[in-house]
RNA sequence: GCGAGAGUGGCGAAACUGGCAAACGCACUGGACUUAGGAUCCAGUGGGCGAAAGCCCUUGGGGGUUCAACUCCCCCCUCUCGCACCA
């Protein structure tokens, strides 16, 4: 089975090692030469690589060796992202500490990325849990802290029974955690925020300015920022002078639709409002009623919505009318004012509480024909308005705000759904946040010069709850760096979000001790030209990254506003329909693969298979084709090996033959050179190169006798570098080996990609079709450009199309040049 | 419910700004070479009718625009992903 196999262990391990004792990817700045930076997300080191891992760094891999060869000066690196809880679940599993499990996984794993013959520049290697590397985000902290961008509140937050800790809202899908799953619950708790919110204006304005990122990634980014544009004001509670219900909507315009005020269950003005102790003990019955669901049953499809009618009543301001006060489980405190006025009218949700309750429904805005609907939330001309009748409602929500302005009764506002970045974890294996709290001068950070505060190797890790280092003594008990006092350190570790927050930017000059990053190099090098990673850090690490980086910026670190130029969301990897779990038992091992077929076919076939943003059914059929592939390319050369060595290096054909082969050529060069450079379809670029092949194969066998020996040779080889030049990037290994054995001493990734040549891909003949009626009924061949008049009697002239169109019958005669001749008849 | 994307052979997929649907690969069938082959090479392979030439049909369904529609427009169906009481 494998005697016919080329030695892909033996080669794949030659050039591997050949191209790190040559340094050949290392790369420093350099402004002369345009630079390509390409990333692809960087792994947390969980043990071992997967074949989601081998496709993205594949993708990642064509990307940036394509480039060099375009001569782009590509940075190209790697590194992981070492903090986070996994090692911690380890520790506590199997004794073994998380420093030394994380190390252990990362010499493995890089083993195995270098099995893979990736291009990158090992010299940068990044590990975010060594001092080295957070101490600058620990510096970064205390700058936050000192703009107000990072702050300490007590707030109702997610908490994952099973992780112990604190998520942010980012970190919950479908009222779970996004790590394990567990139903998380909001708990009360102390913990430092950053003020994302500062930034969901600009976070916002720059989705529409990222043309290179897919409009997939900036919807679900703009809808998580989720900007409502409209009014708050206060209903004064009536018979209570000086109190009042302040209310937040989007629909100004509908003030005379409202019927009803609610509060969310636990707003704090309720408490104020009961009238005597029945109504307290029923407010404390419902609201214990709605504690008692979880996250997941309240925001659940469909769910009834429930109230309780307060004896308080308020007062509409543009009517004067006394209208009903509830609290009901569909307001959340967390949103807007924690209150709003109910318009049935123009709410379904307003709708649907009214129709239960049995409260009024006013329609505000006219209905267009024929409407059935419940609510109607279209436009329309006002109705039932007040003063704003016969507006339209964009009008009439303009009026209804100056109206509140003029009277100092409310105001524009502008809502966002984004919450500041809860960045607690309450946990050992993070970054230490760098602030103590001392018994005289209260909360104060660290001094910078002490940095960083260094997380102890020496911890009993439990797993009971509460961060293991707030056992650790000599950690906890230090000096003020105010006062000198007596202090107690901060026992939280920060979100592993923040370390792949600024990762990219470390690259640049991971060695640099003077600063987060070294300006020069990040000056030259950022922004990344090229992001690839998958679509479920659409609103995570994308949105933590372009913040962070804003927040760099305007503390006068980089002068980019955006960390990535373009974002590529590469799809799964699937097999048998299903993602690969061990579970399902579908998982193909990368190291088998490699070890079976080698590096260049388990490559090959991630970037064969699909376009890289759908999805990868993995086909072990298919991997076997890749690898005949590879082999045939093998026999090909290998076969030919002296003939095209003695060959001239361009061949300038004299037969017809000769010069459609060498067109071919060619064209395959353009083909391929699009494929990968406008549209990342390396799908159909590897598919073009197939078809290189197979017409090399057929000229080889072909035109032994009819051509000169010379021009043979020479087209061979013309041919044969092409392709080699061609699939580089795909498939380095066997390619590089052919090279060599071609008689060239230069590294492939030194040789310029080839350019077409224009007057190869010129042709002297196109076959045009010809239709009648829009069906293929002939073909002719005419030259290039032929004339109209030429084609259209070439066309009419053809016996087939004769028998179909008779001259009698022709209508009309479509002629689309060197495509295609239509004839149009009469019946 | 709202938003985004997708529906093409037995399978993964191609088809540039409307111009030969199914490139390339897998699987399958037949043949060659072989002691043998699951290696390699050659031929075939969307469906139907036909001995063949050829004819008809076919890109989720139905309409439309056009000389010409996988591609553009309208309606409908299905699937995937995201958001989901955000006022």
């Amino acid at each position: 089975m494998s005697s016919d196999r080329y030695p892909f262990l033996e080669i794949e391990s030659k050039w591997q090692r050949i191209w790190e004792q040559r340094r050949q990817f290392q790369v420093s700045e350099d402004p002369s030469r345009p630079k390509f930076y390409c990333l692809e997300m960087f792994p947390y080191p969980s043990g071992r690589i997967h074949m989601g891992h081998v496709r993205v760094y594949a993708i990642g891999d064509v990307l940036a060796r394509f480039k060099w060869m375009r001569g782009y000066n590509v940075l190209h690196p790697m590194g992981w992202d070492a903090f986070g809880l996994p090692a911690e679940n380890a520790a506590i599993e199997h004794g073994v500490h998380p420093a030394i499990w994380t190390y252990e996984n990362i010499d493995y794993m890089r083993a195995q990325l270098k099995k893979m013959g990736l291009s990158y520049d090992w010299s940068r290697e990044v590990t975010t849990c060594e001092p080295s590397y957070y101490k600058w985000e620990q510096l970064i902290f205390i700058k936050m802290l000192e703009r107000g961008l990072a702050y300490r509140r007590r707030s109702t937050v997610n908490w994952c029974p099973s992780c112990q800790t604190v998520l942010a809202n980012e970190q919950v899908e479908d009222g779970r955690c996004w790590r394990c799953a567990s139903e998380v619950t909001p708990r009360e708790i102390e913990g430092w925020f950053f003020k994302i919110t500062a930034y969901a204006e600009e976070l916002l304005a720059w989705c529409d300015r990222l043309p290179g990122w897919p409009e997939r990634v900036m919807t679900m980014q703009r809808n998580w920022i989720g900007k409502s544009e409209g009014a708050e004001f206060d209903l004064p509670v009536a018979g209570r002078p000086g109190l009042a219900v302040r209310v937040f909507t989007t629909r100004p315009d509908t003030v005379f639709g409202m019927t009803y005020a609610v509060l969310a269950p636990e707003h704090p003005l309720v408490d104020r409002l009961v009238a005597d102790d029945r109504e307290r003990a029923a407010v404390e019955a419902f609201r214990a009623e709605v504690a008692r669901q979880s996250e997941i049953e309240r925001t659940a499809a469909d769910r009834p919505k429930r109230g309780l009618r307060l004896g308080a009543r308020v007062v509409n301001p543009f009517t004067g009318a006394e209208i009903p006060l509830f609290i009901a489980d569909y307001v959340l405190m967390g949103y807007g004012t924690g209150a709003i006025m109910a318009v049935p009218g123009e709410d379904q949700r307003d709708w649907d509480f009214a129709r239960a309750n049995g409260l009024p429904i006013i329609e505000t805005v006219q209905r267009p024909p024929g409407w059935t609907g419940e609510a109607y939330t279209g436009d329309g001309i006002k109705i039932n308005s007040g003063f704003l009748d016969g507006l339209t409602v964009a009008e009439a929500k303009r009026r209804a705000v100056e109206w509140l302005v003029e009277r100092g009764l409310g105001e524009a506002k502008v809502n966002y759904r984004l919450r500041d970045w809860g960045i607690s974890r309450q946990r050992y294996w993070g970054a230490p946040i760098p602030v103590l709290y001392c018994e005289r001068c209260g909360m104060v950070p660290e001094k910078e010069e002490n940095l960083p505060v260094v997380l102890p190797r020496d911890v009993q890790i439990s797993g009971k709850g509460g961060s293991p280092l707030a056992e650790v003594a000599s950690f906890v008990n230090a000096p003020c760096p105010a006062c000198g006092g007596r202090a107690r350190r901060e026992t939280d570790t920060m979100d592993t979000f923040v370390e792949s927050s600024w990762y990219f930017l470390r690259y640049c000059s991971p060695h640099y001790e003077g600063g987060m990053f070294e300006p020069r190099a990040a000056e030259y090098w950022m922004p990344v030209d090229q992001y690839i990673g998958g679509i479920e850090h659409a609103v995570l690490h994308l949105l933590y990254a372009r913040f962070y980086t804003k927040v760099l910026r305007d503390l006068g670190l980089t002068k980019v506003d955006e960390p990535f130029q373009a974002l590529l969301s590469q799809g799964m990897v699937i097999k048998d329909g299903a993602k690969m779990s061990k579970s399902r038992g579908n998982v193909v091992d990368p190291d088998d693969l490699i070890r079976t077929f080698g590096a260049d076919t388990a490559r090959l076939f991630s970037l064969f298979a699909a376009p890289p943003e759908k999805d990868l059914e993995w086909n072990d059929h298919g991997v076997e084709g890749c690898s005949r592939f590879l082999n045939r390319v093998w026999r090909l050369v290998l076969g030919r090996l002296d003939e095209i060595r003695s060959a001239l290096a361009t061949a300038a054909p004299s037969t017809a033959e000769g010069r459609a082969f060498r067109r071919t050529i060619h064209e395959t060069i353009a083909r391929v050179t699009h494929d990968i450079e406008r549209e990342f379809h390396f799908n159909t670029a590897v598919s073009a190169i197939m078809e290189l092949v197979n017409a090399l194969q057929a000229f080889d066998q072909a035109s032994t006798d009819r051509m000169p020996a010379g021009e043979r040779a020479a087209l061979l080889r013309e041919g044969v570098e092409t392709l080699l030049r061609l699939l580089a990037p795909f498939c380095p290994h066997i390619t590089e080996e052919l090279w060599e054995r071609l008689g060239h001493s230069g590294s492939l990734f030194r040789a310029p990609w080839p350019e077409p040549d224009p007057g190869a891909l010129v042709r002297e003949a196109v076959e045009l079709v010809v239709q009648v009626d829009g069906k293929v009924r002939g073909r002719v061949t005419v030259g290039v450009d032929a004339p109209e008049e030429e084609v259209r009697r070439r066309a009419l002239a053809d016996d087939r199309v004769r028998a179909w169109a008779p001259a009698d019958r022709v209508a009309r005669v479509v002629v689309v040049p060197n495509r295609l001749v239509n004839i149009v008849t009469r019946r």
